[in-house]
DNA sequence: GTGTCCCACGAAAACGGTTTCGGCAAGATG
DNA sequence: CATCTTGCCGAAACCGTTTTCGTGGGACAC
């Protein structure tokens, strides 16, 4: 099932039916037509191996991870096989677990097998040490920031998707504000929180006490909601760190008798659709748009190959998705 | 950064430096170390490419999904590639989507590439179409059963796993189970169904109730709940399909006033850990146990390319994850 | 009829490795 | 000293494809 027995099948030679398979134009309209009917007889599979390995392209990407568990890189790596694959490209999977041994050995991995270029996808959004100096081919780093500002990072909106939903809440007419959310050591975290200030600055509000954090967990919501609760009693929005938080702030205000969202009105962040679709009620919340994320690290990737290397760092906006948590707006007071 | 590099560097021919390279015996240990020497000044990555094209063996396996983005196919891949990992091999990933061309598509491009073998990753335990006629390399079905009973399967054993929960159940002193679980016209539903109502004929108990066929969502866990506890006041433990129809019910008999798992013990599926760890009370759940199986899959793979291909279906074990909803033992009456 | 041009095609080189095979030298054996 | 064995090494073939370049012939203009 090689060229030449195509080649031989059309009573012509392998260069002709290389030029034949692959488009070229010196090759006689009869003859190509001669030469793909023996190819498709033939089931002729080209070997995509050879060819990479002559033209300097394997069509091959690393995707080099470091919690492909976690939530957020399964839904960039969907992304960017999809933009891949329109590419008629691969991607060779490589999930280092946080190890920097297996994560050296994957990258030496993946360059013996030539891949074109890397996407390096972080698991949290945060600054991570840049890698290109060990890689000799294109690099894209996405959900994570590269120490090398020459490098170029994909990274999730976190302020302007806070932004979103804090807009949200403020023209629907909510005035006090409390926010819940995860560990201050996340940028996330820290960045949600920097949105929401903003916007409750610019719109002279002042927020419902400072921001509490915690830990990403249903089990930290359901605590920290009573203690915003008992501290500010007359809270008529939280806005939370993500879905998790959001729910067990929820199940916290359910217990507590206040109704959502016409007592109080709550935000998620994430659309992590199994907490919020599911939620009672359904959360508001901000999608990070993961998927475009990947997709745009491939976009960008594709550039690099190409030779239009990017530079710095690229932040992909959020989208706000209105469920019931939020409400109609309120009427003026 | 070629081989012939290495060599002039080392002053040897290529062909030495590809033998001291690769360990084999003809060559002195003096020459080997002279170029192992300059292969390492040069920083020489061997071209895993040239040298799967001669010898045949790529190293690399396709990986074929219908639905990545699931809950299942991401742990099976985790477990996969761990294990290939380990076997000095690489996964090409290919999501097709559940659309038959995609997946076409995909079978040509891995194909193309020159793939040792195939994984087809299914995403609900269920019969699957035999994809081997298409595909001359070795190919495994995880987490799917091909129809061709010549071709490999591994798949979950629910019914097993639902035995684990139904005897914890049992032993633990319940005698009135009732189940809630997903539509019935998943396989896995029935098989669970089928496990529990097998454990309870065994130990000379009726079910309480035929089981509730509903979906896969919190919202059915707690309409459901509400369902059998009208037709059941006095039913002492509720085995459920999933742990998010386990969370909907948990919600529901506490609102309720049930006490959990005082009155009523909880038994989840499938240990989705946000839900399972963050339910009130944690879950006593079943694990799956995917990853395992994506490490199995790949195992009977590696064997199949050493020419030793399995036939039929294996069943992989879950196992079973004890929390807080179904308790101590209650005292004998 | 002759000269020119262009087009289709094929021979051959290249790519980066592995593998086969032959040769050379040193040591062992008679 | 002659012969045989053994161990190392390199020349060359090979893999399947692309690409370059040369060649032959047909078409067209004059």
């Amino acid at each position: 099932m090689t060229l030449s027995d195509v080649a031989g099948h059309a009573g012509v030679s392998v260069a002709t039916a290389s030029k034949a398979l692959n488009g070229r134009a010196e090759v006689a309209p009869s003859t190509r037509e001669r030469v793909l009917r023996a190819a498709a007889e033939l089931s002729f599979q080209p070997n995509a191996l050879a060819a990479g390995l002559i033209s300097g392209r394997t069509r091959t990407v690393g995707l080099l991870t470091d919690e492909l568990g976690g939530r957020f890189a399964m839904s960039i790596l969907l992304g960017a096989e999809n933009a891949l694959g329109n590419g008629q490209m691969s991607v060779l999977l490589c999930d280092a677990r946080g190890d920097a041994i297996r994560r050296q050995h994957y990258i030496r991995t993946l360059l013996a097998r030539q891949v074109d270029g890397f996407i390096v996808v972080g698991d949290s959004n945060e600054v991570s040490p840049s890698l290109t100096q060990q890689i000799p081919v294109p690099v894209v780093y996405a959900y994570a920031e590269s120490t090398d500002p020459r490098d170029l990072s994909i990274v999730a909106d976190d302020e302007g998707g806070a932004r979103l939903a804090a807009e949200h809440l403020v023209s629907h007419g909510r005035r006090r504000i409390g926010h819940i959310t995860g560990p201050d050591s996340y940028r996330a975290a820290r960045d949600r929180a920097a949105g929401l200030r903003t916007v409750l600055a610019e719109a002279g509000l002042s927020p419902a006490g400072d921001p509490l954090f915690g830990e990403w967990s249903q089990r930290w919501g359901r605590h920290a909601a009573r203690l915003l609760l008992a501290a500010r009693p007359d809270v008529d929005a939280i806005f939370c760190g993500n879905d998790q938080v959001a729910a067990g702030v929820a199940d916290t205000l359910r217990d507590l008798g206040r109704r959502i969202p016409d007592d109080v009105a709550i935000v998620g962040y994430d659309n992590w659709e199994f907490f919020a679709e599911d939620c009672r009620p359904p959360l508001t919340t901000v999608d990070l748009n993961l998927e475009q994320l990947g997709a745009t690290a491939v976009q960008h990737l594709i550039a690099a190959l190409d030779g239009n290397a990017g530079v710095g760092v690229i932040r992909q906006q959020g989208r706000l998705v209105v469920r019931e948590s939020t409400g109609p707006a309120l009427p003026r007071r």
